[in-house]
DNA sequence: TCTGGGGTCCTAGGACCC
DNA sequence: TCTGGGGTCCTAGGACCC
């Protein structure tokens, strides 16, 4: 029977923020989205003045202040960086890890002799080394894992790890857990189930295989099955080759000229681009879209997206770029105020692994490219990025310009904002 | 009057995750 | 004034093939 274990960062983004400031210690402390635009993160404290996750920022900035609370603008770097550092504890500790995401991994933890001991050592090195609180649920299954977590982090007294194990202790928690809270149950499908009347992971659990088929896809199947112990997803020790990059922005203000408009998605071009290389691939086909604000009804509204199949995979950031603005002259009408935008590359595939084809450019041509390309984003590396620039992207005014007025440092990934100790 | 059966691929839309 | 960004998977329906 397998054993797996969910690692899961407390606040993570929060917790975070408050390593480097001890003074905050007991404080509320919240995340702000890009842009400033909405809560991502609370401190404990945080969630007790009742701030609700994705609470926008400008409707809770009176009760902010009132209450003290300390705000930061995101800075990915920064948690990047830490959650990096907590991974290769995690896969020095356990024989199998899985990162699901930038604060969570799932250990496959099968045929470990003392769980308890194990997880209490995984969670004590993390804290003492990255100093970042750790939650650790088991179970049979992943999605149990997940409950077990939300256990070990709400209830104190199991000192941050807990185990789901027996039928009777899985039957109470269950019961305990609102369906919605089930992990992949969606709105969508909580309200649906509501109005069968299954309000707990115990009445879904317990309802007929095929009505959830039928309704929920075998995706829904899948978590039933997990609730009552059959597991049926696996740990992925290797994470799946991308299928897709994205890179999109709200803007700073509202843009209505086409001029800036290309900015912007000429330089999220750029941006996408150079992830794709990282991600030593290529791209078939480059996606963009537009769209004026949602929660603005008195506004004209306007969204529209548009594919380019680019003549052969590349990762060639000027092809990227003008396929990019051709598609955005398919989107873009005038009269609109637009707030957002996004350069979407699919069919991606591995550089190395190349289906060539009779309409490919010449090679030499295409080794210039790879080698130019190669030239930029080093000296991007060396010198910081946006050392070398496409003019396109450079113009004084930007209005586009995201919005980000209370990043802290980045501590640990930049020379310049290094943490500094003692007198100046 | 009457119009098959079996398959693939692509896309859009919906739902979910952190 | 002001509401994030980045992904995945499933399904249905249409186009197309023999």
């Amino acid at each position: 029977m397998p054993l797996f274990a969910l690692v899961d960062c407390n606040n993570f983004y929060a917790s975070c923020e408050r390593l480097f400031r001890p003074e905050l210690t007991g404080r509320p402390v919240v995340v702000l989205s890009n842009n400033d635009g909405c809560v991502i993160a609370r401190s404990a404290e945080a969630k007790a003045l009742g701030i609700p996750m994705g609470a926008p920022a400008f409707q809770w900035e009176r009760r902010f202040r009132a209450s003290g609370v300390a705000v930061f603008s995101s800075n990915f770097a920064l948690y990047g960086d830490l959650s990096a550092r907590i991974m290769t504890i995690l896969e020095d500790m356990a024989p199998g890890v899985e990162v699901y995401s930038i604060d969570e991994a799932f250990l496959d933890l099968s045929g470990v002799a003392d769980l308890e001991a194990l997880c209490r050592a995984m969670r004590e090195r993390v804290l003492r080394w990255v100093g970042i609180p750790v939650s650790i649920g088991l179970a049979s299954t992943k999605t149990l894992a997940k409950l077990a977590n939300r256990v070990a982090k709400k209830q104190p007294r199991h000192g941050g790890v807990f185990a789901l194990e027996g039928a009777q202790s899985v039957e109470a928690v269950l019961g305990a857990t609102e369906v919605g809270d089930v992990w992949g149950i969606g709105p969508r499908h909580a309200r649906r189930l509501w109005a069968r009347g299954a309000r707990t992971a115990l009445d879904f659990a317990r309802l007929p295989r095929a009505w959830v088929r039928r309704e929920m896809s075998v995706v829904g199947l899948c978590t039933q099955l997990e609730l009552s112990g059959v597991s049926c997803l696996s740990l992925e020790r290797a994470p799946a080759a991308r299928k897709s990059l994205l890179c999109s922005r709200s803007f700073g203000r509202l843009v209505s000229e086409r001029g800036h408009l290309r900015e912007a998605v000429a330089s999220y071009a750029v941006r996408v681009a150079e992830k794709l290389r990282r991600e030593g691939a290529e791209a078939a086909t480059v996606q963009v879209f537009i769209a004026t604000p949602r929660h603005r009804e008195n506004l004209p509204q306007h969204s529209a997206t548009a594919t380019i199949a680019l003549r052969t995979p590349t990762a060639h950031t000027p092809e990227i770029i003008r396929a990019a603005l051709r598609a955005l002259d398919q989107c873009f009408r005038s009269g609109y105020e637009y707030q957002k935008a996004g350069v979407m590359l699919l069919g991606l595939a591995p550089a190395c692994a190349r289906q060539i084809s009779l309409l490919d450019q010449d090679p030499g041509e295409r080794r210039r490219q790879q080698a130019l390309m190669g030239a930029l984003d080093a000296a991007n590396r060396r010198f910081g990025n946006g050392a070398l620039r496409y003019a396109i992207t450079t113009a004084p005014d930007r209005p586009w310009h995201m919005r980000q007025l209370r990043r802290s440092p980045r501590y640990t990934t930049n020379w310049g904002e290094l943490p500094r100790v003692g007198a100046e």
